[in-house]
DNA sequence: CCTTGACCTTGACATGATGGGAAGGTGCAT
DNA sequence: ATGCACCTTCCCATCATGTCAAGGTCAAGG
């Protein structure tokens, strides 16, 4: 199997292919005579495992563990989720960070009038730092912001 | 003012200061004989208004926008909301991709058992694909990933 | 046999926003 | 005059991915 056909197949770039491969990601594919890399059934489930779990949102360091314990037989399911839960965490504060960003917004997009007029309270927020930002409703948003 | 003070004042480190002045965000800075860049009151509030806009998440092009909006006085306040109005759709997009995954994610970990067995519902629905997904909840999560 | 087109190879560079560090000059206080 | 804190420019790194270029290979058809 060619490299394009292991992209069709498993979803994955050839280019990111050749990069996990550089990066040690996966193992060194085995090469044809000219120099083609070549690749089994084995080689197509690692890299669909590596696209599932980007598709979570794993990070590659995150991958790597996690292929490391897919091989492992002898691994615990309570590595594998721990794993998962710190992800978890790192994507719920993500969230979290967002939704402060979009209350802020629809906020102040709410008090701004969108006609001809020069008046923003949008941009007043954002040059003087002291919008009405808790004048209406007590939001809980932007009040502990790094 | 030195841009070590100029960084204080603003909360941008000295570093996205001369970063943004390369790229045409803010204007070059005035120099002292020794070359020392010098800020005003003027520049202060831009700098704090660049990085109010980045606490609210928006892209430097973005804030370049705003900046000119800010300094057009002959602004439409419609201008402001739509660019406020479409970074909020994005930030929507992003927190519902999230959400998608943490679902599944907590979906997943909790089948899982956490202890020394290696039975592992996450390794298996990485390497198949065909965890049980929708066994138990109809949920929407990961019904149209890209 | 030769061409053509689709595929492969490596390598370099870009993204976006930011951080880190080196090598060298400046300002100020002791 | 010595030292320390600050400034300057320039280069490299991150993270995951894309783009492009120059060249080699394979298979099919003329």
């Amino acid at each position: 199997m060619n490299i394009g056909e292991a992209a069709a197949a498993s979803g994955v770039t050839a280019k990111m292919i050749r990069h996990y491969e550089s990066i040690g990601l996966i193992q060194e594919a085995g090469r044809t005579g000219a120099g083609y890399r070549t690749y089994g059934p084995k080689d197509l489930a690692t890299l669909s495992f590596i696209r599932r779990s980007r598709d979570l949102g794993f990070s590659i360091a995150q991958i790597r563990d996690l292929l490391a314990l897919w091989q492992d037989r002898s691994r615990a399911s309570a590595d594998v989720k721990r794993i998962a839960g710190g992800h978890i965490e790192e994507l719920t504060a993500k969230m979290q960070q967002l939704q402060e960003m979009v209350m802020t917004l629809q906020h102040l997009s709410s008090h701004c009038h969108g006609d001809d007029r020069p008046d923003c309270p949008i941009l007043e927020r954002l040059a003087t730092g002291v919008g009405d930002e808790d004048c209406c409703e007590p939001a809980a948003a932007m009040k502990g912001r790094s």
